[in-house]
DNA sequence: TGTACATCAGTGAACGCGCGTTCACTGATGTAC
DNA sequence: TGTACATCAGTGAACGCGCGTTCACTGATGTAC
């Protein structure tokens, strides 16, 4: 028999690679969780692990590149969560649908407020996110997108409220080819307008604005949500 | 004639003093503006104005004294672009009205973008602000109540698309004790959502998420203001 | 199976930087008599 | 109006801290023969 190379065969090299470049991200993670992505440091993930810093610089080249993955990491998480509370639901309970997608993020934001810092927060001074965190940033919006396309395909777009100016159409000219189906501008801009509803919604929730305002969140949120959502 | 102090007589420490605090807190506006609020530092506004870094600390006992103040300056700023241009609209041009504080708040927000960030960006690292932000912070709030409050006094409250649920009431007491107004729960309600949907369409333009989605800004958020729009 | 060499992980010291804040001191300004 | 003292602004050095990143080196692991 020919001498086949173990196909998983891994050097404890590899192996202790791998692990140690999850326990890296795991701990720069954790500390970010604490204390925001801008305070994120090299030194003190090195220090947590008890390696010297400069052994950070075998797994990641940078810090920037640590942000990079984390940036990645975490847009993926959100997107796991809402695409799988998605698919819990009947496709055609768009209205179901919206909300899941809202509240889920929600829930996700209120118990990693550093992550969704992060990720709609202000950008982190020095850093600029590079092309590889856009397909996952992409996956999060894409739950959105689908639902507006379910609901373009099973001819249930609502009634426009008020009529759309005809500059709408060429405005909004890339987002439809983003999303890759010919949606009705009404439709386009109800999704839009209820995606920036929601980020704003917590935005002012979790930075803060609604202190002396809004005592029970949740059911504010709900509230909210539901005139949000772009299918009603 | 008894001798009266002269009332303005300030002596020329006092003109100094007033004087230079107002340098101070300038070039930190300006520094601040291009690095972002949290790389503000006490060390570089005084070396730009060619002074020792602890001698800033006659003026501002601490960095985050500083920071206290652009705060208050900068909320008031923006209290008095938006009063101001509410104040050129007929008082019953209620759509008027909120499209006007939707677009001079972006107008601002576009062209201050740190200060943006600062205001409704995440919190600074650190730095928690104190009681006296509270006040002009609620200036900028209360241009949208006033509008709120002058629709209920009208009649003028539209509508309610859908039914609000009875458990809303509670939800919205301390919004409604803060307006001072016995608002209806579903005007209440479009007003915060109009609120959190102006937020979140200025942080998803200004935080760069919709880079590849939106390329003519200005169109795209007058159509999503108009769909925000508690008065319609 | 054993050996010789190449690769890689991890170390500790160092570079160069910046920060907020304190402190003792000097010299100018203000005030009370 | 002049003098003596008190107040204040500003200085420069220092403390103590933390950071990202580089570099020459050691010792372990992997690989080719």
């Amino acid at each position: 028999m020919a001498s086949m190379p173990e196909p998983a065969a891994l050097t404890a090299r590899a192996v202790a690679r791998r692990e140690l470049t999850s326990a890296i991200v795991a701990v720069a993670r954790r500390q970010m969780a604490e204390i925001g992505p801008a305070q994120l440091s090299v030194r003190a993930v090195a220090r947590e692990l008890n390696m010297a810093s400069s052994a950070v610089y075998r797994y990641f080249p940078s810090r920037d590149e640590l942000l990079t993955e984390l940036l990645v990491i975490i847009y993926d998480e959100l997107a796991d969560a809402t695409e799988q509370a998605d698919a819990r639901r009947r496709r055609g309970d768009f209205s179901g649908r919206w909300l899941t997608l809202a509240r889920t993020t929600r829930s996700w934001a209120v118990s990693h407020p550093q992550d969704y810092a992060l990720l709609y927060g202000s950008p982190v001074p020095g850093y600029a996110a590079p092309e590889r965190t856009i397909p996952p940033a992409a996956r999060v919006t894409a739950v959105l997108i689908r639902l507006l396309r379910d609901v373009h395909r099973a001819g249930a777009v609502p009634a426009a409220r008020e009529r759309v100016p005809r500059s709408a159409h060429r405005t909004l000219a890339s987002f439809r080819q983003a999303v890759g189906e010919d949606l009705p501008d009404d439709l386009a801009l109800r999704g839009l307008t209820a995606w920036g509803g929601l980020i704003g919604a917590l935005t002012l929730e979790l930075f803060g604005h609604l202190q002396n305002v809004i005592t029970d969140h949740d059911t504010y949120f709900d509230l909210v949500a539901r005139r949000l959502s772009p299918v009603l």
